[in-house]
DNA sequence: GCGGGGACCTTACGCGCGTTAGTTCCGGAT
DNA sequence: ATCCGGAACTAACGCGCGTAAGGTCCCCGC
């Protein structure tokens, strides 16, 4: 900046008020233009940590995530950032893998770095005990929620999400609708289970305990040994819903292997619309996506309301739907 | 700085240096305590754009890549990030999409943090072309490499890990080996079917071309109507090399309608070892895995070699090994 | 002729820290 | 008594920038 003021023959002030806009009308339009192409000129590039010492703000936002160990949230990631920089903040990224210790020195790191505030990010919907230090700015939790409430946080909708799945079978007409869940005792687990039974209650349909089974979602196997016990059943389901596209990727073997066909004589609708799973299985797999980039964006736009505002975030919960997206498993 | 200083007694100097470590003998061991405890008691943070400022390096790397969009490769960031934590330096992420536009903004922002050097990491195997200001600092190629050979790059070794892929079928007893490869005319095509004829040359097998086809791999149909073309032929192959994992996925399918099964009947080997596909298949499938976490580390390695020493790097290209992965397709 | 009020700039300070070039003090040797 | 040297500090500057508080000049109205 010096540099340029020079070479146009004016203050560093000056160079200042043009180059940030805060020219209240203070600075000519001619010399405005002059300093502009000496800064073009110059390939001048302004230092982002002089700026944020001087100017008391760093322009950061924090992310700490553990999406790495886990198989989602890429795009919890990409939404996050493409928020920020929209709202002109860099988003520092810091992934974990879910041990505390680490987590704790992330966080750390990034309030040296000064960010103004902090996004949670979980691989899978859960509660969470941050740090203490993570009250040192404000934080918003993502994918997860704390035990006490003291922090605002955005979660899908699991509850809304087993609903759609299970009434889109419902309208295809079917009406013995297996379902798979996940490991009981999940977040996720209940809600999509609740969903499932709402959606059964709207339709009228009689509920049968027999159709509902859980699976251990650690490998295929569990998917493929639930649905292969489904249709084993004396008046087998015309339809499962899957608690989980790894698990509907085993109930799809288990019902080829029955000489069945989907959808003719099986429908499935999955869970989580992993891409990698659910447009690669034949035929391709019609699921419930979990909201990532959106819930990455509202975490963001929460957070940066705050700081525009100077206020606390309300520690709310915010729920964000889980859409259908409809391939041809149904 | 200034409160503890003040609060033990001394300058603020004294501080610094302490706090640095940077006491060349010149404080007492007294006097050094009191200050690590004084800044304990006040939840001292260092100010990391202060520091940068006063010191001329932010302590910063960035990392640019389009992993969002490309199911791999965020193993590569875990891998950067450890390393770059290792080093103490502070890992910037900029995730793009693959416009260039966002590209070049994205590299101008990691400068203006003022980035000692730059990852720029690709999404599949590659050549690409970087904007002129990634020269501004040191930069390393990862998954990817420059026309014309300016900048240093990692890549994997595609032909090795085809070689490997290729060996261990033959290892197994196989000597019909039915190879489907990925779009030919990219890096990785190329190389995986070099590996391939090379291991079938060390063998003694004859090649026979009609086993080499190649599969659109943007849905697993590619994979399945290659696998069937080959599961048709008089003298079917006993064995099939996947060029992709999800090439490997369609393959499963095409064998199981053949009245096969894997490993007994066909045997079966992917690549790129994508977790959510090898190790949810059924059976798990042995593959060869892409050393995105090495590629990582090795790049942010090689940067902090060059900054220590104040050197550029030589712009050579750094072959990384792929290692197969047994799961129970062979 | 003079005060007033813009328009257009500038002076000067401080953000939190690293670092160079001292300064002070004290004990031992001459 | 004086000198010297090392141990243990400190004063002061600058990194690149934002910004509050002044300038200076000129035109306009009385």
């Amino acid at each position: 900046m010096g540099d340029i003021a020079q070479r146009v023959g004016v203050s560093r002030t000056a160079v200042s008020f043009v180059l940030n806009n805060r020219d209240d009308g203070s600075v000519s339009p001619a010399t405005r233009e002059r300093i502009l192409r000496a800064a073009e000129d110059l390939g001048y590039r302004p230092h982002a940590a002089a700026r944020a010492l001087a100017a008391q703000r760093s322009g950061l936002l924090g992310l700490v995530t553990e999406i790495v160990t886990s198989p989602f949230g890429m795009e919890t990631v990409k939404g996050a950032q493409d928020r920020s920089w929209q709202e002109g903040k860099f988003l520092l990224i810091a992934a974990t893998d879910g041990n505390p210790g680490l987590e704790r020195a992330a966080i750390e790191k990034l309030l040296e770095q000064r960010v103004e505030g902090l996004i949670y990010a979980s691989g899978f919907h859960r509660e969470v005990t941050l740090p203490p230090i993570a009250f040192d700015v404000p934080t918003v939790l993502v994918h997860c929620f704390d035990a006490d409430g003291r922090l605002p946080s955005i979660v899908p909708d699991e509850e809304g999400g087993g609903h759609s799945a299970t009434r889109h079978l419902i309208e295809a007409g079917h009406r013995r609708i297996g379902f798979i869940n996940l490991e009981p005792d999940t977040t996720a687990a209940r809600g999509r289970l609740a969903g499932y039974r709402r959606a059964l209650d709207d339709a009228g349909v009689e509920p049968d305990d027999d159709l509902v089974r859980s699976s251990d979602d650690s490998s295929a196997d569990g998917g493929y040994l639930a649905a292969s016990a489904l249709l084993s059943l004396p008046d087998r389901p015309t339809a499962i819903f899957c608690g989980t596209d790894r698990i509907a990727m085993g109930a799809y073997d288990a019902i080829k292997e029955h000489g069945l066909s989907i959808p003719s004589d099986v429908a499935v609708v999955g869970f989580d619309n992993q891409e990698l799973i659910a447009a690669y299985l034949r035929p391709k797999l019609t699921t419930v996506a979990l909201p990532f980039h959106e819930m990455g964006t509202r975490g963001v736009e929460m957070l940066g309301a705050a700081l525009a505002a100077g206020q606390p975030i309300a520690p709310e919960q915010v729920t964000i739907g889980c859409p259908l997206v409809e391939r041809s498993s149904v």
